[in-house]
DNA sequence: GCAATGACATCCGCGTTTAA
DNA sequence: TTAAACGCGGATGTCATTGC
């Protein structure tokens, strides 16, 4: 099929769509809208990806089912290879893998773009999700209905997605700004038309519109991200330790010396007069410690020792219990 | 010799997003 | 299409001491 056939074709489906613009149509960003259901495909996965015409010619075919234009997007002013992107993802486990594992470098290192092109792993997630996400649905994963989960490989909540789209310019019929006024905790009256991995797809009734959309569930991780944020971000070395305490949770803790205890101790007191500068407060306590008596030190020594004991048993038991049985 | 222990601002590099 | 802004994570710097 040739690109004016698709346009052609795709033009009357766009306008078929604007007959029904009362549809409220929550899609992922940037996805193209996709049809209820998928078309069959019509090779295998590993013909797709060792016959480069073949690939095209399903590709066009795809599209033109699509209400999109197939235009070959262009990077740096040379043709995208649609062929080698779709390979180079789907051989990393697909979009969202690419997108959740922060691959793209590796993609991006593939196509050896210019210099010039500095946001080229966001340029080709772009194309990818606008000209070859569903049809790595139906070809790679062989999936019969359009699958809208991945709203999430970026983990974003269903308030920002929504908040991005009442942004869209390009989302015309996305107006989640209609001309009702709701807000927070307005109760709204709807039936579930369809369920996906993710969520489902709905209508709901306002006025005498119906408007069709898509709820989401928030993924678990996504809230747990959520409250680390809102609090304060933890330093390297508190992610560090966390890092290794993920690796092995049950060994004690390293013990700390007498300075170690007077230090934290006076943190917490110079701390509020050297707001911003820790750097000083460390040579400030430095400078105390060396200006202590010996029998100031030794108070803090003996905490020191204290604690020696109690990580030189809480090791030995830890040792013990992970010893290899022989 | 390196890492850990207390605290965290600052810098840097990389990836993502936005505006023109 | 591209440059710039933005966000995030890791490394660094300060100090003394100790364990591995």
């Amino acid at each position: 099929m040739s690109n004016n056939a698709a346009d052609e074709k795709s033009s009357e489906q766009s306008q078929s769509q604007s007959q029904s613009q009362s549809q409220l149509q929550l899609q992922s960003e940037g996805y193209p809208r996709g049809p209820l259901s998928y078309p069959k495909p019509e090779a295998e996965y590993q013909q797709i990806v060792q016959n480069s015409q073949l690939f095209w010619n399903k590709l066009q075919q795809f599209s033109a089912s699509l209400p999109t234009n197939f235009q070959i997007p262009l990077v740096a002013g040379t043709p995208l290879d649609l062929h080698r992107l779709f390979i180079e993802v789907t051989s990393r486990g697909g979009i969202e893998k690419v997108i959740t594992e922060r691959k793209w470098g590796e993609v991006k290192g593939i196509f050896r773009f210019p210099s010039s092109v500095t946001s080229a792993s966001f340029v080709l997630r772009k194309y990818y999700l606008s000209m070859l996400y569903h049809f790595e649905q139906v070809y790679y994963f062989r999936k019969e209905e359009p699958s809208v989960s991945v709203a999430d490989p970026t983990n974003r909540n269903v308030t920002d997605s929504v908040a991005e789209h009442a942004n869209n310019d390009n989302a015309a019929t996305n107006q989640c700004s209609v001309s009702y006024n709701l807000e927070a905790g307005s109760s709204l009256i709807g039936t579930i038309d369809a369920k996906f991995d993710y969520g489902y797809v709905i209508t709901v009734n306002l006025g005498s519109e119906n408007l069709s959309g898509v709820l989401y569930h928030t993924p678990a991780l996504l809230h747990q991200s959520q409250r680390v944020n809102t609090s304060a971000k933890p330093s390297q070395r508190i992610r560090k330790r966390r890092k290794l305490a993920l690796k092995d949770p049950s060994r004690p803790k390293s013990n700390r010396s007498g300075y170690n205890f007077f230090f934290a101790e006076h943190y917490a007191r110079l701390k509020p007069s050297y707001q911003g500068q820790e750097r000083a407060i460390s040579k400030r306590i430095g400078l105390l410690w060396s200006l202590l008596t010996e029998a100031e030190k030794q108070v803090y020594q003996e905490k020191g020792v204290r604690d020696k004991a109690r990580y030189k048993a809480e090791m030995l038991e830890y040792k013990s219990s992970h010893a290899q049985p022989q």
